[in-house]
DNA sequence: TCTGGGGTCCTAGGACCC
DNA sequence: TCTGGGGTCCTAGGACCC
């Protein structure tokens, strides 16, 4: 059996955590730079306001509703996240961190436990010990168990937030239940493919045939009907070395001049350069790309990426901010307002492997200096060395009117309670 | 005026080899 | 008139997830 436990709403209720006061208030969290919205607690989304929704357009209905809004703080996400997986892999030998809100735990060999208490005292744990409400659903299968957390999710009076499938009728009923668009893995295209099929269900889904899905859906299709039909083909992965990392931003105003694009870059080819050293992987590949805002369609669109082959594997940040600058150069274009810029690496080769070139190599003092950057940003704070070619005086450069404190990650924002 | 960011996998088709 | 068979590698595009 599989439990996927799933916290509500996430980053709407690490707000709610130290904002007692908000709790069954309307409550939203938005993108970088304050763009859209990203997490809605229930009470948001009952007044209509849409996953995604460009933030300057519901203005209105958030001020109607007295909605509270929040710029995103990752820092605090990230470290509630880490609280509550930390709670979890206690309640089972194996465990998959799906996503940073979400986890899938391995029950096998549970035969003897009730899994519905079981579940319940893992909800119940979680929300004591951390404050995130959180929805489980267990089931043969992950496809089932996810089947499953939307039961829990949906009914969470009725369920007491955990929904267990554990009987063929359980499993039927839970699949003619579930509308056919929000199964995991079938998205937007396969959804309406599968709708015009008068495919409504996933019960319906699981009714096709195998050639079929196979054909219009390829083989994950295929696997994620057989795992709703109960037959387990999913098992829990184990994490891997990414394969390509990217760093993209888009910017708080329009940028006109090639020197503050190349700072922005500068800075991504960095920050990808401390992901890369974070995972001991170096990169033979870049991509830069730069472009206007598509929105504007009064303004004249550009947009462009240039793929750029390294001469040697490297993971060096002045090698990476030299060789992302000169990638601009090349598709960089006067009279243009930019929008947006990104550096993502990728074909990596494992740090300690790397082949040695014949004309040209990696720095290797570069090494010992990268280490003592990533030390010194590690104990002192983020960006604390940074290259002569990055800006210098600001380390945020995005609208974030509405943050909260980093109430867990720093001794100076802590929370403070009077008396 | 204002519209996020970061990933994965699969398949078909083209280019190439012998 | 008639033009083989069996591979590999790479890339673009399409789909999906949170």
């Amino acid at each position: 059996m599989f439990a996927l436990v799933d916290c509500n709403n996430f980053y709407a209720s690490c707000e709610r955590v130290f904002r007692p006061d908000l709790i069954r208030k309307p409550v939203v969290v938005l993108s970088n730079n304050d763009g859209c919205v990203i997490a809605r607690s229930n009470e948001a989304k009952a007044i209509g306001i849409p996953m995604g929704a460009p933030a300057f357009e519901y203005e209105m209905l958030l001020k109607k509703y007295n909605v509270h809004v929040f710029s995103a703080n990752f820092a605090l996400y990230g470290d509630m996240s880490q609280r509550v997986m930390s709670i979890l892999s206690e309640y089972a030998p194996d465990m998959e961190i799906y996503s940073i809100d979400e986890a899938f735990l391995k029950l096998d060999n549970f035969e003897k436990f009730d899994l519905q208490s079981y579940g319940q005292e893992i909800q119940r744990r979680v929300v004591k010990w951390t404050g995130i409400p959180v929805s489980v659903g267990i089931a043969p299968t992950k496809a089932l168990a996810k089947a499953a957390n939307r039961i829990a999710k949906k009914f969470p009076e009725k369920t007491e937030s955990v929904y267990l499938i554990n009987s063929d009728d359980k499993r039927i009923k839970a699949l003619k239940w579930l509308k056919i668009e929000d199964v995991w893995g079938i998205g937007r295209q396969h959804g309406k493919r599968l709708i015009a099929k008068s495919v409504n269900t996933a019960y319906d889904f699981t009714q096709l045939d195998d050639a079929w899905v196979k054909k219009n859906m390829s083989i994950m299709g295929l696997r994620l009907k057989h795992d709703l039909q109960g037959v387990p083909v999913l098992d829990l992965e184990v994490p891997q070395p990414k394969k390509n990392i990217a760093t993209t931003r888009s910017f708080e105003k329009n940028y006109t001049e090639f020197e503050q694009i190349k700072e922005r870059v500068t800075t991504f080819a960095v920050s990808c350069a401390e992901k890369l050293r974070h995972q001991h992987s170096c990169c033979n590949t870049m991509m830069v790309f730069i472009h206007t805002n598509g929105h504007r369609k009064d303004l004249t669109q550009y947009s462009r990426n240039i793929v750029v082959k390294l001469p040697f594997p490297t993971n060096s940040s002045i090698e990476l901010a030299k060789f992302a600058t000169q990638a601009l150069e090349k598709i960089f274009r006067n009279g243009y307002c930019y929008k947006k810029a990104g550096v993502i690496v990728m074909d990596f080769t494992p740090e300690d492997q790397k082949q040695i070139a014949i004309f040209e190599n990696s720095n290797p003092k570069h090494i010992p200096l990268m280490q003592a950057v990533d030390r010194i940003n590690d104990s002192f704070g983020q960006q604390k060395i940074k290259l002569a070619s990055q800006d210098l005086h600001k380390v945020w450069k995005m609208k974030q009117e509405k943050l909260s404190q980093r109430y867990t990650t720093d001794i100076n924002e802590i929370i403070s309670i009077h008396v």
